[in-house]
RNA sequence: GUCCCCAUCGUCUAGCCCGGUCCAGGACACCGGCCUUUCACGCCGGCAACACCGGUUCAAAUCCGGUUGGGGACGCCA
């Protein structure tokens, strides 16, 4: 078995994500099959995508779909697959002889709330609600509504060398004979990773925390079907503010959700795989790195907490480092969720340009494109009045004059006007700043002043400046 | 209840395997300051942790044992 252990370790790198299409892809999931995405793409192997969906009351198309999407957003391609369970049924039946074959699997006929009743006994008496072995040695045939369970050993001690947290033993005795398929014909999951691990040639399942008591038990069934384990590392994890399993009640879950609060898929990813694996002090990754970079052993034994604020920090970084042009086509989108209509890209990268700094999620950053979108702004009611006063209606006649007269119309020379003006006027730059600001944008917060001049242009900064004029001598 | 896992700032973590260089480093958040036409960004500084008890050792965040706390699993779900 080491031998084999070992040889098995010279092979090309095979892992899989084997998600159950009961549901969207959740942010748990994406960790996992990023952990697994990197692992093959670092060790030049292969990623598998799998669908389990043997469960078939509960499998959906829709749920399908929405996975893949959420694959495909987040970039994480796979290199076979999807595989669909219910379309390699010969494979566990197949195997499943083989255990039937050598006594290592038998047919069972209770019936499941008379088992539902035994497990409460067992619990009530204090005693673990495993099963209590009725039908094993009853030598019970095949039967329509039997189920088919394993003969797990009774003694003897089971080990998993996890790749993430080390040794971890289990004592037979603990297991007990679960079923392997069910009345109605399907494999459960326990026996339907374990076929498709072997037949798909998978070296390493990369899972969550959670399978960890699994993992024996899958383990027994490998040694019962002869055949070389696969290597497993367990990641924690991912747990709510209140440290308990993340669930909806912990905000949103769903990756795609992220997507529609105008996060970065390579932000989400950066956040994600920094949950929980880390590389010295580093915080910040780009895809590249992390396949660069990314092993295993660096992977934390504890679980981690899910925080919004840091990903925002994520996403505010990826967000600044992203040429303006790239994100275009990405907040368009978002823009148009708002009601703007179309502007020209070069217009809207020149806009993005200057928010980038300011802004946190493509969101924030549709919404603070506002003055560039619409055609004549909205004055906050506090700004107005504080700052379009009727007394600068001089400043800004001279302004206007100096823009009108400006030969170069760029960021540097109008910055030459605005302080010339305020040197003749004798007041500071500051005081001409915030009112120019509010007749621009409408507000008092904003990209600098002589960027957001450039990016709208002379036209549409003359008649806004001639309309808040206009405003300040009706006021 | 039984089994399994985990335990460094509020949060993510470095360090732990190969004890001394750690009166514990980085990041988020928070609080100051600088920069500045506003707001951000950026920069500088601050707050803040080795769960507890015992053992081994000249020396323990690091090794060992226990306690406590937290999480997970006990399905004809995955």
């Amino acid at each position: 078995m080491l031998r084999l252990q070992g040889e098995r370790r010279m092979d090309p790198v095979i892992t899989r994500f084997p998600p159950s299409p009961t549901g969207y892809l959740h942010i748990g999931g994406a960790r996992t099959a990023l952990f697994n995405w990197l692992f093959a793409r670092h060790n030049r192997g292969k990623f598998i995508l799998r669908i389990e969906d043997t469960d078939v009351a509960r499998s959906t198309e829709a749920s399908i779909k929405a996975i893949l999407d959420a694959m495909e957003w987040l970039g994480l391609g796979w290199d076979e697959g999807p595989y669909f369970q219910t379309q390699r049924l010969g494979f566990y039946r197949e195997y499943l002889q083989k255990l039937l074959d050598a006594g290592k699997a038998y047919y069972c006929d209770c019936a499941p709330d008379d088992l539902e009743k035994r497990r409460q006994a067992a619990l009530a008496a204090g005693r673990k609600p495993k099963y209590d072995g009725l039908c094993r040695d009853k030598g019970l045939q095949y039967a329509p509504g039997r189920v088919v369970r394993f003969r797990c050993p009774e003694m003897g001690t089971t080990v998993l060398n996890d790749l993430i947290k080390g040794p971890i033993f289990f004592e037979n005795a603990e297991l007990d004979d679960l079923v392997l398929q069910r009345s109605d014909g399907m494999p459960t999951y326990n026996f339907a990773v374990v076929v498709d691990d072997i037949t798909m040639n998978i070296t390493h399942v990369i899972r969550g925390d959670d399978h960890v008591n699994n993992t024996p038990r899958q383990i027994l069934i490998y040694q019962a079907l002869g055949v070389p384990l696969p290597q497993f590392g367990h990641v924690p994890m991912i747990l709510g503010e209140d440290r308990t399993r993340m669930s909806k009640r912990h905000g949103a879950t769903s990756v795609m959700t992220y997507k529609e609060m105008g996060y970065l898929p390579e932000a989400l990813i950066n956040y994600l795989v920094r949950l929980g694996w880390s590389h010295g002090d580093q915080e910040i990754f780009s895809l590249d790195e992390l396949i660069e970079k990314f092993s295993l052993e660096h992977v934390g034994k504890s679980a981690g907490v899910f925080n919004q604020e840091k990903l925002l920090w994520v996403n505010a970084h990826h967000i600044k480092d992203k040429p303006p042009e790239k994100l275009v086509p990405l907040v368009e989108p978002f823009l148009l969720d708002l009601g703007f209509s179309r502007k020209p890209p070069h217009y809207l990268s020149k806009a993005i340009r200057t928010l980038q700094p300011r802004v946190r999620t493509l969101t924030e950053m549709a919404e603070a494109m506002r003055f560039y979108m619409v055609d004549d702004v909205e004055y906050d009611p506090v700004a107005a009045k504080k700052f379009l006063r009727p007394n600068l209606q001089e400043p800004f006649q001279r302004i206007i004059a100096s823009i009108e007269g400006l030969e170069t119309f760029d960021e540097l020379n109008l910055e030459i006007v605005f302080k010339q003006v305020a040197d003749t006027l004798g007041v500071k730059l500051g005081k001409l700043a915030q009112p120019v600001r509010v007749a621009l944008t409408g507000v008092t917060v904003s990209p600098g002043l002589f960027e957001i001049i450039d990016v709208l242009g002379r036209e549409t900064v003359l008649k806004r400046l001639r309309r808040a004029m206009a405003y300040m001598s009706a006021a």
